[in-house]
DNA sequence: TCTATAATGCGAATGCATTTGCATTATAGA
DNA sequence: TCTATAATGCAAATGCATTCGCATTATAGA
């Protein structure tokens, strides 16, 4: 039977303040404020299940690596920004389907990851 | 002094007459259809050597991994098909900029993915 | 409260792409 | 042709994210 626990309880939590995608690191920092022992295969352990039960999405960034977030969000793309080291969830999509593909090809997925700088960092 | 060898005019050669990019394996397989001693390590120089030249480019693609291509070919994306595999190289941009990112935030790079079915393939 | 066992913490192990040390080979300039 | 040394092949090493084995802890239901 499956258990409620700190740690998860802890990592949910994380998930569900932020709103934005999150790596190993910065869960492990987090996650570590609020439970001082959360152990890294213990993390790992449990993002796999939240991946596995359809909580979370698992994402895998260009330059970012694996990154995790909550997989309701429905179809958004990412901004990084360069000089704060930010990720930005970009609400709504600007692929062009029609201009994307050639004439008989489909597409079924899509990714697009922006980088540059981000509003803050220009001012 | 820098010296002309079979493997890296080998490397070289895949490149030039393929259109797509290519990960560790297929250059491997190819590489070795010309040079059939050739040996990872030294592709693995050669291909460092020739991203550093300007020459390749390597990029990270969320599902196949690390991909290297020739940087010549200009900005575009790729397309990879479900079915059977390939690799495309999908000629201009179907980033819509204004609808990209909210106002303040502004791009320095972009990189697109897409998948689902080739035309060969869906026929 | 008690108890079976799910989940944790720990450290070691894995898998993988990539790199390195070193003896050997082969290229380019003398 | 000869020779210095750049580049190769090989096997071992590295770095890294992720997983695993196992003793210990803590949760949920009796």
């Amino acid at each position: 039977m499956k258990r409620e626990t700190e740690q998860r309880k802890a990592i949910e939590k994380i998930f569900i303040q932020q709103e934005k995608p999150l790596g190993i690191g910065e869960i492990m920092e987090r996650g570590r404020e609020l439970v001082n022992t959360l152990n890294q295969a213990t993390v790992y352990r449990n993002l796999k299940r939240l991946v596995s039960s359809g909580w979370l999405k698992r994402i895998n960034h260009p330059t970012l690596g694996t990154l995790w977030e909550l997989a309701d969000r429905g179809h958004h793309h990412h901004f990084y920004c360069n000089v704060c080291h930010n990720m930005y969830d970009l609400p709504g999509c600007a692929l062009d389907q029609k201009k994307a593909v050639p004439a008989g090809f489909e597409i079924e997925e899509h990714e697009i990851f922006l980088s540059g700088t981000c509003k803050s960092c220009l001012h």
